[in-house]
RNA sequence: GCGGUGGUAGUUUAGUGGUAGAAUGUCUCCUUCCCAAGGAGAAGGUCGGGGGUUCAAAUCCCCUCCACCGCUCCA
């Protein structure tokens, strides 16, 4: 892992955030080939789930949404009461109720310090599993608060989203209203999110601020079984059109107390990393938690109206959850390899051409001013469609090596043969044989390639 | 949040109180008809940050930040 980490601060997919400052835990900032490559990450998403379906509906929420769509989520019930949580089984429950139910005793307006040595003091235990093992009376805080406008003025708190669903929800009705959808029917989101977990830790991959691609899909409260495997099944292929090694994932369910508030039913797709399986996508029935929260908590009508039957109802939703931060990291990781070649190592990044951030990279066999011309020259057209890069120092060695690194699948060398008749080699990332091609060829040749 | 380890050039690192070094990468020039080749030269360091001890601190002490490994948890 550690090369990995290196690697991609050497070529710069990934590096600590403010580091002239000292950095800041948790928040890494992506150079430009790690952009490149989540953002053609998302088009790969984008592709798969809009483009070549036509059931699944695309938007964009804001990132600040009004405060009281987080307390009817759930996501800060409970934010502004101290709480303690059972380190057995993640149980959380308010201090004060606590001790009022088991002691009867008014604790209204304690400072938490007081209520923690009450609780410890009379060995008060978990109310679900009845473990001892409690944590100190604390305030959770999931969501990052934020002010609009003036900070003293109390209204005006509100968060950051820490989830997409919520901004999904909240375009329910406007999508039904107006994108003509039918059940079964998805709305899809991309975007970042921010998690002010006390817990931080595991570097790269635990961050207070990361990407999602998500979506949820609206269905009939009684087809939830039928549709949660077809998305089981659709993510599974979807990770090995990605190129992710199946030896290295695998489908892991949430016991129930994993289980978020809203889900009924949780699993994850892991990834065997250097330092274990961890979670990289997840799948949750959510069942009308949310829907029929945000009609009690609005007060307006968010029943879908069956157009045919008649029928008036709550969809339950399934959502299929991209965590595509985790897919980058995950993607370089399963696409490093270090090889023997002539005696010295080469580390070569084999990821999936379509997803790799740069495609082509041209370059003179030697510095020549005229190899350099006609390298321009292609590289120029070349660029036209696709990320290229155009590369003239050290050695022909150095460059191929360079490009390796950065995972560009194609390497077209203009050499003496090339003026004469037209001609260049292209070498092959993962094989670095070289096939020699007539420029007129070039475009047909990286278009089947690249399709 | 708790426990352990560590932080020196872009990267990997040597340096245990006395002038901050190497390898590699980067840049320039020469050479070279295909895989980090060879030659010449150059740039690059708040020694994570702050404070203290000392004639003198990368080195010793205190605080803090950051990373890594366990425990815990999420996507």
């Amino acid at each position: 892992m550690d090369k990995i980490i290196s690697l991609a601060k050497r070529r710069s997919f990934f590096y600590p955030s403010s580091e002239i400052y000292g950095g800041l835990a948790n928040a890494w900032d992506f150079g430009h080939y790690g952009v490149l490559l989540k953002e053609n990450i998302r088009q790969f998403w984008l592709k798969k789930i809009i483009q070549e379906r036509d059931d699944i509906i695309l938007i964009d929420s804001s990132v600040i949404l009004n405060p009281k769509v987080w307390e009817a989520s759930g996501h800060v019930s409970g934010f502004n009461d101290a709480l303690v949580e059972c380190k057995n089984c993640h149980h959380r429950t308010r201090a004060d109720h606590l001790i009022e139910d088991r002691l009867n005793k008014k604790v209204e307006g304690l400072p938490i310090e007081e209520l923690t040595k009450i609780i410890k003091e009379n060995k008060l235990t978990c109310p679900k599993c009845g473990s001892k093992e409690l944590t100190d009376v604390r305030r959770f805080n999931l969501l990052f608060e934020t002010n609009i406008g003036i900070i003293e003025d109390k209204k005006s708190k509100a968060y950051l989203r820490g989830e997409l669903a919520q901004g999904i929800f909240m375009s329910f009705k406007q999508v039904v209203d107006t994108m003509r959808v039918k059940i079964p029917f998805g709305i899809a989101s991309t975007g970042v999110v921010f998690r002010n977990e006390i817990t931080l830790g595991q570097g790269v991959f635990r961050t207070l601020q990361f990407d999602l691609m998500e979506f949820e899909y609206f269905i009939k409260p009684d087809e939830w079984e039928k549709y949660y495997s077809y998305w089981q099944e659709k993510m599974w292929q979807m990770a090995l059109e990605l190129g992710l090694n199946e030896k290295k994932l695998r489908w892991r369910e949430h016991e129930e107390f994993e289980r978020s508030h809203y889900s009924k039913k949780t699993m994850d797709i892991e990834y065997q990393f250097p330092f274990g399986w961890k979670e990289m996508w997840g799948l949750a029935y959510r069942t009308d938690f949310d829907l029929s929260n945000h009609m009690k908590y609005s007060g307006v009508d968010l029943r879908y109206i069956d157009k045919t039957t008649g029928e008036k109802y709550v969809p339950h939703v399934i959502e299929p959850t991209f965590g595509l931060s985790r897919l980058l990291i995950t993607v370089l990781v399963d696409s490093y390899y270090e090889e023997d070649v002539n005696g010295k190592k080469r580390v070569v990044l084999k990821i999936n051409p379509k997803l790799a951030p740069i495609k082509i990279a041209v370059f003179p066999l030697q510095k020549d001013e005229k190899l350099k011309e006609l390298s321009f020259k292609i590289h120029k057209e070349l660029k036209n469609k696709y990320n290229c890069e155009f590369d003239d120092s050290g050695n022909i060695g150095k460059m191929y090596r360079r490009q390796d690194e950065i995972g560009t699948p194609y390497c077209v060398t203009v050499d003496y043969q090339s003026l004469d008749d037209k001609t260049v080699t292209i070498r092959d990332r993962d094989t670095m044989k070289q096939e020699r091609i007539s420029l007129d060829l070039l475009n047909k040749y990286f278009n089947e390639k690249f399709s």
